[in-house]
DNA sequence: TTTTTATGTCAGCCATGTTGACATATCTCA
DNA sequence: TGAGATATGTCAACATGGCTGACATAAAAA
């Protein structure tokens, strides 16, 4: 791909001046637009939002999990954190119980609503992703998480993959 | 993958009870986390947010553009839209010129100074692109693709990917 | 005991999505 | 030609989910 059209008088390399993967890039923005579509519908039943579902995902994904995890994990502030929280926890979708080690941390448990929503959601998504597997075919899951890994922050990389692994 | 471990007393299969592919879907999640995440510093300078961005990028790589071509891709309201692109347009990043053929309609080019930045933040995504792409290996590329256009809605699919092979 | 840490909360702002209503110019069809 | 359909623009109001800054409390740590 680097010099198989020579191009005429040019420099060695304009640094990265056009090999840039448009049709990855576009594909990456369709694909996750509809990928986070279908829950959405469903969501909206409950008066959730996407905010809601990434609480809900995680904290079911990851039992106990203390405010501070979760929220290294969203990246969001505390603030933006505790208003979808707060609300999950009220209708009974998620349930914090005060640390037993360390009594300032909470950790965050799904209730049974909580677990049969997620779940729902996330059979929903996986729907997805196995009908797009079962175009390219099973053995591209392992090359597709390994690429979705290399999009990472290299900084993050290492410590998210160690909770994927973790979790599973 | 599926009849690996035989589980003892079972019917055929509970549907789709546990075959989720969370590591998909949570590997999906950080890594557009991260993907999105470059271009938003540099457009925070220009008082820009994601979804100019959007717009400019897609304007940028299908000169010509209508108004309705562009929400149909992006599927958003024209109000959403509009509030966004008129910003394009009145700080010279993006032309909106009357159709010749349709002069209801209105072709949007990207202005020099758009075009400009519109590399910049592909070249910015491409870097992130290509660096996974050397950590899985070359021919990783083909296969995400096809995966990622697996992800979108059957019903769309075949539009999205003539686009992205029109303007390649 | 003082300080730091983990969490909660109030108040307000911003970006970007939504709906609904309505205006204008232009095109199309009977 | 005249009626209706179409492409776009715009106003107003509202929802969601980010943000900052400030402040409070309880518990842990120094």
């Amino acid at each position: 791909m680097s010099d198989t059209h020579a191009r005429a008088t040019e420099a060695p390399r304009p640094a990265s001046a056009e090999d840039v993967p448009y049709e990855l890039i576009e594909l990456l923005f369709f694909a996750y637009r509809d990928f986070v579509g279908d829950p959405d519908r469903i969501l909206a039943d409950y008066n959730f939002g996407r905010a809601h579902h990434r609480v809900l995902h995680f904290v079911q994904r990851r039992p106990g999990l203390t405010i501070a995890e979760l929220l290294d994990i969203l990246q969001i502030t505390k603030q933006s954190l505790n208003r979808v929280l707060k609300e999950l926890v009220e209708t009974g979708f998620v349930e914090s119980r005060m640390g037993t080690q360390d009594k300032r941390q909470r950790n965050l448990h799904a209730t049974t609503a909580g677990r049969e929503l997620a779940v729902r959601l996330a059979q929903l998504q996986a729907k997805r992703i196995n009908a797009a597997l079962a175009i390219v075919g099973p053995e591209a899951g392992e090359v597709v998480a390994r690429y979705l890994a290399g999009l990472i922050d290299p900084a993050e990389r290492r410590k998210v993959l160690g909770s994927l692994a973790g979790s599973d």
